[in-house]
DNA sequence: GCCAGTTTAAAACAAATGTTTTATTCTCCT
DNA sequence: AGGAGAATAAAACATTTGTTTTAAACTGGC
């Protein structure tokens, strides 16, 4: 009943990631799937209901895996300052979304993540509330204590975007950004030199922001 | 044998351009095109051959009448300094991404193009080549406008990257981003407000970039 | 009026694919 | 050894969907 013998188990979780984020969830076949993972096709419906079931297992256990295996605070001494905290921020990400290094890596399943941004499935709900808000939560923070004198979430929030748009970019547009200038797309070596740009260039926007006058929110009157 | 009559053609376009932009290509059936056109089915094959045939005409016009529509330098004075040429350059890209309003607007069409960004099609050669790469060197001339001294490509182009990245994940991860923080979502009232943001942050970025210490390109030994 | 090009209507075809079923084998635990 | 759960194999089923076909109606220009 329980699952302590998962060795089927685990190998279709990695061929479904792998292929999931790679093709996205239509353009994946359950068929593919079992072939990459050497399973036959009813040990898929069998262990996950259908391929929704599946899916959704596999979106939940890439989060776990990247919020474990990457975490945001990685690296990090308890008496780093902001900036150093927004750095490993910044670095945690890039492994995460990039790296296919590492236990279980997440060869192309970054891609997953930023199919989820474009067209929401059902089974994001949860990983939403779970772990994309307090990562969220987290950013802010850091970005609060660089400014300093606490400025409302109308400059937080957006400057959290601004980064995590940054990062998630150079995941989602490699192959484009490969065709455009192939430097500078990420690989397993320019990625660690790839999130210090970003770092800087956040630092500085942070900056900027922080000496900007208010920016008109709603109406003025 | 010409397209004098286009009623139907542009009618097809039309809605091939909103579904295709909304599910994708693969979600997107000809069926749910040809009714939403209030076309035949057959129609469509009669006009571009198939699918794909649609799909690269509906990339194509995206394409030209976003850079028509929305140019880069939009409202632009011959003299403006390049950080006001940077402005209106984040501005169109906003406009072009998001407005719903304008002539042949783009309401979900945007999407298309971070679709394309994550799974190109072979229709997407022609227009990277055509539309991408020229605005990519525009940017690039204008960031290096703005940091004054030539400094090399391993400068310009993440930043480049950099402010892409911004626009392209208010476009693609709007969905989201509602969710999370439905002030900053981006919608017709906020647009301009979202791309002075990214316009000050960014110039933060850059001059940040500017003063840095040259990055470490490749291997240092 | 006629006729080529256009559009509609409805049906059929072929291929891909998610899902289920049946029977058989394997594997581990008691 | 025996048996329950896990896994395989192969086939069948139902649905979706791109594409084609056939026949009829419409439309504008010579």
């Amino acid at each position: 009943m329980s699952e302590p013998t998962a060795p089927t188990k685990a190998r279709i979780l990695e061929a479904a990631g792998e292929i999931f984020g790679k093709k996205g969830f239509k353009d994946a076949t359950i068929r593919a799937i079992a072939l990459a993972a050497k399973v036959n096709i009813a040990a898929i419906n069998y262990h996950f209901r259908d391929k929704e079931g599946l899916y959704g297992a596999v979106l939940e256990e890439v989060f776990h895996l990247g919020s474990t295996r990457f975490p945001a605070t990685l690296e990090l001494a308890p008496t780093a300052s902001p900036q150093e905290r927004l750095r490993a921020f910044i670095r945690a990400m890039f492994y995460r979304l990039l790296s296919s290094e590492g236990w279980g890596g997440l060869s192309g399943r970054g891609r997953l993540i930023a199919r989820e941004l474009l067209d929401p499935s059902p089974a994001f709900e949860a990983v939403l509330d779970r772990y994309i808000k307090p990562h969220k939560d987290l950013l802010v923070a850091i970005i609060a204590a660089i400014m300093g004198s606490n400025p409302g979430p109308e400059k937080l929030l957006p400057c959290a975007l601004s980064i995590i748009g940054q990062c998630i970019y150079y995941a989602m547009a490699s192959p484009v950004i490969r065709r455009i200038s192939a430097d500078q797309a990420p690989t397993e070596e320019n990625l660690e030199r790839l999130a210090d740009f970003v770092w800087l260039f956040s630092l500085g926007g942070i900056a900027a922001i922080n000496t900007a006058p208010l920016l008109p929110t709603k109406e003025d009157s």
